[in-house]
DNA sequence: TCTATCCATCGATGATTGTCAATGTGAAAG
DNA sequence: CTTTCACATTGACAATCATCGATGGATAGA
């Protein structure tokens, strides 16, 4: 079992896809934290309205949510922490938008060694 | 085996990307219940296993996985029930297998409007 | 038959999580 | 300086979840 090129820091390691060779329990472990991040409905549409709005502010999210101030805060605390998003503060509000690359390393993570049969 | 006849109304909410436009409350809920099915180390493991080795039973899994037996049989519901796998019985044993259809769909719902800059 | 094996289900338990009211922090406005 | 606004943090609680031992159903072999 040689052929490991781990250098495992913290999101390089599931650069690849997870389903052409058995990933490791770290893989496994740092990978299901950020596919947990997708796993709420509240967050899915928080990265939902942010990636189509393209810049949003928390303001605008809480009441479109139905959600309290402090659950919206969370979330999105969660979704940065998965590196799914990023917030700027500029005077009094924080504008938060997606990170395309960490998106796209979730879909890779997910790419069939196989195309799929139409 | 067309047992799976009720998967339409089932998947159907969601299969165009979550990025380029807001979504409903609806499509959310059923969103993350399938992302949800990812967001566990065990779980992605036995993904990983079963698309890495096109078909696998579930007596091969227990041993690399260190978990009981009751608990794998847990997780292989959830993922079947999330649609990612699917399991045929032959004999004693069950036979799993990846739904590759299903697997894109997740992906194409983390599609991105703007082409990620490489 | 009887026995062994593979897997699902049940029941219980400890851990994690989503939620919100209350409070804290930091910045802009008066 | 004081007040107001946007957001983060804390603390607490209910709900969900992951885990495993015990048990049951189904199948293959003796």
């Amino acid at each position: 079992m040689a052929a490991r090129a781990t250098a495992d820091t913290k999101h390089e390691a599931c650069c690849t896809s997870a389903l052409v060779a058995p990933i490791s329990q770290d893989q496994a472990a740092e990978m299901a934290r950020r596919f947990a991040a997708l796993g709420d409905p509240v967050r899915l549409r928080l990265l939902s309205m942010i990636a189509a709005a393209g810049e949003i502010c928390s303001c605008d999210l809480t009441a479109p949510l139905g959600k309290s101030q402090p659950t919206v805060s969370h979330h999105t605390t969660l979704l940065v922490e998965a590196g799914l998003i990023e917030g700027e503060k500029r005077g009094r509000w924080v504008w938060w938008r997606v990170v395309p690359e960490q998106v796209d390393v979730l879909r890779q993570a997910l790419l069939l060694p196989q195309p799929t049969p139409t």
